[in-house]
DNA sequence: TCCGGTATCGATACCGGTATCGGTAACGTA
DNA sequence: TACGTTACCGATACCGGTATCGATACCGGA
């Protein structure tokens, strides 16, 4: 029971292949008493078209390649999705890997990727090694690298600058008159994007002359259990200070959870700062301060970037295309 | 600037194709030399190999389709990264879709799927309607329904019995003294899932003589916001209940901090009991009542049990895999 | 010198579609 | 009757790999 053939439907309806191929395509130059007889074969036999052959045949397929660091942050299923529904209609049809955050396997998966001939290659961010640059140098097709702003483009940029949504967070916490800065991350040897929030950030405070006052950052994935435990072992060292700026909303919430148990009165004892702007901090009792970082639009934006390149080509398309996160101090 | 082919690599390499394959695949019959030419060509060319001329050839293919019904809710991504990483070292590749909850849409993407000739075919729950079943009868390749066990599989099924995880938690909450229940849910016409919980859940009240005293659903997707917001507008109604069921843990959580922000004691006055054991409720400042659904387990369990019946056959492999979730009741 | 075995390689067919082009039947028209 | 036009259809080639089988060169041994 293979599933079959256009060759076996065409017999089945006892005409030839390529009459088979036309009527099922809805192309002219063939009898209606044809396409009854061929489309009722079709139907009976449970035919699905071939993509394998018809790709290798047409040169080309409809796939977009996308990966992305992980599946267990929600902030790039959301990406995901926005390019999903970006997608929707065209025809073309998204494809994902998952990196790990670890360089030689995005590179090996998006060699996986590019055997398969996709149309455009999504990839998340700028800081890929020049191995897997070189590996992107040799193909033709439209590469997007998203979510990032920070650093060189090797075709396409769409994102916002991590670094530049650091600092901002930093001016508008001590416009708010926070003075002393605790910061609270993970991962950030892997997670480059929060490293460089992180740096901007810092550098937001050496501009007006302050430092961060304590800093703790785990090996692990971030998650909202994982920054409540930093942040209880942080505020047990009896450090004196006013706000905590997180690596994201996940370890932001994590803090505030751990405030809320310790009795600490947020945000007037200690303000917390996370980023994305997750849906889950528009929940929270008390509103953390955040950067809402536009995930769906970045994703459906690379998604409407793919398909004017493939359809109109590359002329006038700018390159880059940039957000810009806002600011949410919350109800502080 | 084309992807070069292989015969494009054999003529830089002074060979024919066919050596240039062998070459590049590591098989015998070919001569030290040959080998260092040809991985050198390639390497210059920046060679990739055409998977769609591969597979075409082989009849087979390494792709593994993946349908999910949603990517904006954690726990599918969660599923997604369990069959990732279980599919790991075995050479398959999983490729997702997803359907939105529309079984038009599922039918659709599951169709798409197919023309990609998969080795394995892996779907959400066990209610497709007729037709899409009808297309998956006509193919041979393994099909898995993930995540539900209410309900007569086509082929494989791995998963949990949400009936009876909704009955148990009611039983549990019952035990635990509980007596005047409300439900609050979303989406329960297309998140089928949810509804057998809710039903489940119901049954356990009426062997109990009890009812719902109150239920709340609304049309739209779950989140922590909904659940806020639909637990404050029943709240504010003024029922006398001392417990609420929750569509999931994003709604509960939702309710928990509506009830934070309200002043009511959790679980003292009411104690709010969600599913899925998310990694969030354990960081929660009140620890609200859940069931633990193994959903890194059910993707990595489906993603062997491919392997398995792909490498060496369906015989003597279990048709079904039931998980039960573990019920957590919290520090109440 | 001839033969058999081994190592290495290439020509050909095929996977399942579609593009292309040429063929045939039916019909109208000169 | 001869010819052109139209509608419909099918034979063939091709996409880019690999399986298969046969060809060739070279070696050692009889």
């Amino acid at each position: 029971m293979r599933q079959p053939t256009l060759e076996e439907v065409a017999a089945a309806a006892g005409v030839s292949k390529m009459t088979a191929s036309r009527a099922l395509r809805g192309a002219a130059d063939v009898s209606a008493e044809s396409v009854a007889k061929v489309r009722a074969a079709a139907e009976r036999l449970g035919y699905v078209g071939n993509r394998l052959a018809l790709s290798l045949s047409a040169r080309r397929t409809n796939l977009v390649s996308v990966v992305v660091p992980s599946m267990s942050n929600i902030v790039f299923p959301e990406v995901v999705s926005g390019i999903t529904l970006g997608l929707e209609g065209s025809g073309l049809q998204a494809v994902f890997g998952i990196s790990d955050y670890d360089p030689d396997k995005e590179r090996e998966v998006i060699r996986n990727m590019l055997s398969w001939r996709p149309a455009a290659l999504i990839i998340t961010g700028l800081d890929q090694p020049e191995e897997t640059l070189a590996l992107l140098r040799h193909i033709d097709i439209p590469v997007i690298q998203l979510m990032d702003l920070d650093g060189e483009p090797l075709d396409f940029n769409i994102g916002l600058s991590h670094h530049a949504a650091g600092a901002a967070m930093g001016r508008a916490l001590i416009a708010a008159g926070r003075r002393r800065f605790g910061y609270i991350g993970s991962m950030l040897g892997r997670d480059l994007r929060a490293a460089k929030r992180r740096e901007g950030f810092a550098e937001a405070l050496r501009d007006k002359g302050l430092e961060w006052i304590t800093s703790s950052i785990a090996p692990d994935a971030s998650s909202a259990l994982l920054g409540k435990q930093l942040t209880g072992a942080l505020l047990a060292g009896g450090r004196d200070i006013d706000c905590l700026y997180y690596s994201n909303d996940d370890m932001a919430a994590g803090g505030l959870f751990a405030c809320m148990e310790l009795g600490i009165s947020v945000p007037s004892d200690i303000l917390i700062a996370g980023f994305n702007g997750l849906d889950l901090a528009d929940a929270l009792p008390v509103q953390i301060a955040t950067s809402r970082s536009p995930r769906r639009q970045m994703g459906e934006a690379a998604a409407h970037l793919v398909r004017r390149v493939l359809k109109d080509g590359r002329e006038g398309v700018e390159r880059v295309i940039a957000f810009t996160p806002d600011i949410v101090l919350g109800n502080g």
